[in-house]
DNA sequence: TGATTTTTGGTTGACGCACATCATTTACTA
DNA sequence: TAGTAAATGATGTGCGTCAACCAAAAATCA
């Protein structure tokens, strides 16, 4: 009933511990024959390996960091007190993480952040990335010096970027357009849309998801063009004050970046009745949900988000498997009734 | 730059390891000066005790039972999938899981495989509990006995299991009213309801939290009585093909609980054009999410909910606190274009 | 005051694996 | 057949914490 250790393979194989030793960590110096026999031992025994005791003999340290906006989002903030809490986890784990926040929708900034660090980076690097060649170049160069790299929350595909943690973008739109045709109950009528920038490509995606399945399935709504928040309140209130002011048309919105806050305050100024799908769940979102402002709130779970890089970071780090049920970021839609 | 071991504090503080050792573990046998003369020293090197080390050292082996419904379901054969999933995870890091798969909705089935356990049960064990005084009284006696006590997806609240894992059905129940509503677009009509059966808690609440929307907000919207389908496709099928052969005033239907298939099976014979939302994410919710026939469908994520009972059975058994974020179970909207 | 308990603190060896060194055996080449 | 290379064993140390077993000091009692 006890464990099955590293000996008792030896011992069942006919071998000795360097031997087995040698075949669980793929060293060289070992004959095919013998290395078929410990692998039969060790499914016999159904031997596991230690997770507790292999992390502590090789007491290898882990160091992550993340390069994340500073900007004054309700999601980001989340992001940024989730790779808070993550450091105090990691830490009983052997796992260093560093935060870098630098300015947002700065291509420039990023890469200063990057080569500022240096050799201090550590084994492996989450950054929320910007369109953009030069952040492009600098995640090609840290995976030439062997340094893993994840794009967080917002992707470089083309990149050398070893996976991309967050959700797919144009599903989201295209999740965002389903619900709002069914929301919007009108014979015709205008769309408008907020976006935070075109730089960033969760944006665009969105943007690109939303139009795909409003032009394809609802021909009698017309999509505006969108306007640019810059993740801002102040700048997203004005700018949606202006449009709703204008056009008497609009008779629904999805804003699919930062500065929701101005959305819902542009609306409740102008006593609008329109349709509303958004992003970021705040307080204000949370009381807009409950007023019926808003009617339904897309997001991305921070804290599974920066979990997940953290282990697949540590995962790429040691080579070893990942388990992609446990890292898929679902898309969460929020309704009134199933606020957190 | 190093880690900093219980070592350093020692040698910081002026006493032992083993003196820092019991303040660590709050053993008894060391005064109140010497106390904070080595909390003082942990706070000023910022220790934090090794996980790997201590787990190696304690030698403890985590036993935990599954007692799981043998049910045809897509929902519970996809959450027997991931226990097994999970055995294996676990086995590396000493934990070792079973389960015992019950005939479903039968009470003395579970206390009967509780009872044939034993001692065997192991440290804690997570239960898909069905409403019945004599399931109660096991989990009662189970906590007696000081092994932990989680109900998994079904809950008894008010019995001596110390969590639930699972999500707010109630809520669940609202959320797809609050979808139906919307989807439904005629101005009069009935709602057809499917369950499992009434002995399940999560179905009867779902139902609550459905009702309580659709009479406070819908009074145009007719609720019928609902259908037992047993959790049985070709149950569902059936009974539901004959309501809606019997009532063509039907315009909208949810169905809670298993055997969906039977309701994509019935609407799809009845050439209905009725909106639809149900629970269970299978490769026919999928196909049927696309091509129409359903509009939304509402699940918690097995995977997520064997990885928290197994993480929360965990830090019941040595006490540590649970990371509520982590474990918060969500309801997760599907629609065509969210699918995984 | 000496004997005895209680409190307090130190020593030391697991725990299971990784890794390195050196010795030895076996296989293969020239 | 010597000479070299490859395969394997033997052995030891370290990782950080835990816990059992002692030793010393302090407090209590006769």
């Amino acid at each position: 009933m006890n464990r099955v250790t590293a000996q008792d393979v030896a011992k069942a194989a006919g071998v000795s511990v360097a031997t087995v030793d040698r075949v669980l960590n793929h060293r060289k110096g070992v004959s095919q024959n013998t290395i078929s026999k410990v692998h039969s031992a060790m499914e016999r025994l159904e031997f596991v390996r230690d997770q507790a005791a292999a992390d502590l003999a090789r007491g290898k340290n882990y160091r992550f960091t993340f390069i994340v906006p500073a900007g004054e989002t309700a999601f980001f903030s989340d992001v940024r007190r989730e790779i808070e809490e993550a450091r105090a986890v990691g830490s009983k784990n052997r796992i260093d993480i560093q935060m870098i926040a630098v300015p947002p929708l700065s291509p420039e900034a990023v890469v200063e952040a990057i080569d500022a660090l240096g050799e201090d980076i550590g084994d492996g690097v989450a950054i929320v990335a910007i369109e953009s060649q030069a952040v492009r170049n600098v995640i090609n160069r840290l995976r030439g010096e062997g340094i893993h790299v994840v794009t967080f929350v917002s992707d470089i595909p083309n990149s050398g970027r070893e996976r991309f943690i967050g959700i797919d973008n144009v599903a989201a739109g295209r999740v965002a357009a389903s619900l709002l045709k069914r929301f919007v109950s009108t014979p015709s009528g205008d769309i408008a849309v907020v976006a935070g920038s075109g730089t960033l490509r969760d944006h665009v995606e969105r943007r690109m998801g939303f139009e795909q399945v409003m032009r394809a399935e609802c021909p009698h709504l017309n999509v505006l063009p969108w306007i640019e928040g810059e993740e801002l309140a102040g700048v997203v209130d004005e700018k949606l004050s202006m449009l709703l002011a204008q056009n008497p048309n609009i008779v629904g919105l999805y804003s699919l970046g930062g500065g929701t806050r101005g959305v819902i305050e542009a609306i409740e100024a102008a006593q609008s009745e329109i349709s509303v799908v958004t992003t970021e769940l705040s307080e204000h979102t949370r009381e807009a949900l409950i007023t019926g402002v808003i009617d339904a709130v897309l997001v991305q779970d921070p804290s599974h988000e920066v979990r997940s890089a953290v282990r697949v970071l540590k995962a790429l780090t040691d080579g070893s498997p990942i388990n992609e049920s446990q890292e898929r970021i679902r898309i969460e839609i929020f309704v009134r009734d199933n606020l957190p």
